[in-house]
DNA sequence: TTGACAAATGCAACCCCGTTGCAATACAAT
DNA sequence: ATTGTATTGCAACGGGGTTGCATTTGTCAA
């Protein structure tokens, strides 16, 4: 899956740079948490790489014009991407420690409903659902 | 409502200046339209009274600490506040315009299909769910 | 009406995220 | 090894938001 992300980049004429590889790295291997440019950045120094941040935004921009990953919204206001390779999903964000996971909703009669909504003319192309809480890791005493 | 709003400040010592009288007054003036600080402070301009941000900021905290507005995020990561006077309800926000408007979902069950969703151990104190799309104003033309 | 005190405001400086123009670098094909 | 261009770095900037501190202004009591 990573190779073919990279081959298929080659194959369009793009350069495979160390940090290009490194970021696409980054995202495998942290495939269900979505990632912010500060976030990537400070993933890229744990690796003993030190990019400009604005190779940073520019590269989050080119892996999401290449449809290799898709912005994500999860409620505080920072940019977050992640692998486009799931389906549609929403996210839910820790308020204490700024983390965010995916959430599925599996079985739910969710986006059928949703397009019953009243959108006041509107012409909707998308929505976004995002749950707030505090993670597990942040709430580890039961009594507090 | 507003008059109310006014006297209930002023009962519990809290002083009305010309800024949070007439910063109440937008809130009132434009119910079902969620404000951004930089929002705010142009309609204050409009009414010939300039306000230094550092204002505008300050009182759109302590109106949410009065429990007068409540703080939205309508998805593209701008804070944005409303009168706390509706129920629970979500927001569309236009992506040309970056208009927000209040949605409210009549009959469905969605909040109780929320409930049912797997969490991944967060303790889960809330969501948003906003809609993305073109308002009325800016896709006036139907064949285009 | 006038003090006087605290609340509210303004100012300057700062932080963070994100963007842009332009010069320098590095990839990959020949 | 050379070359053309994709990519990177740098510096400067912009918007949203925050903080410390000095100044102004509501309000109330004398």
């Amino acid at each position: 899956m990573r190779q073919q992300t990279l081959e298929a980049l080659k194959d369009k004429g793009f350069r495979l740079t160390k940090i290009r590889k490194l970021i696409i790295d980054v995202f495998f291997s942290n495939a269900d948490a979505p990632i912010s440019a500060p976030e990537l950045r400070t993933h890229l120094l744990a690796l003993d790489v030190k990019a400009n941040k604005t190779t940073i935004y520019r590269e989050l921009d080119f892996l999401s014009a290449q449809g290799i990953i898709v912005e994500i919204n999860a409620g505080d206001g920072k940019k977050r991407y992640e692998l486009d390779r799931f389906g549609h999903h929403h996210h839910i964000l820790c308020l204490r420690c700024s983390a965010v996971e995916c959430v599925a909703i599996e079985d739910c009669a969710l986006e059928e409903q949703l397009s019953r909504v009243d959108l006041k003319n509107f012409k909707v192309t998308g929505h976004a659902l995002n749950f707030f809480g505090i993670c597990a890791g942040c709430s580890p005493c039961t009594e507090c």
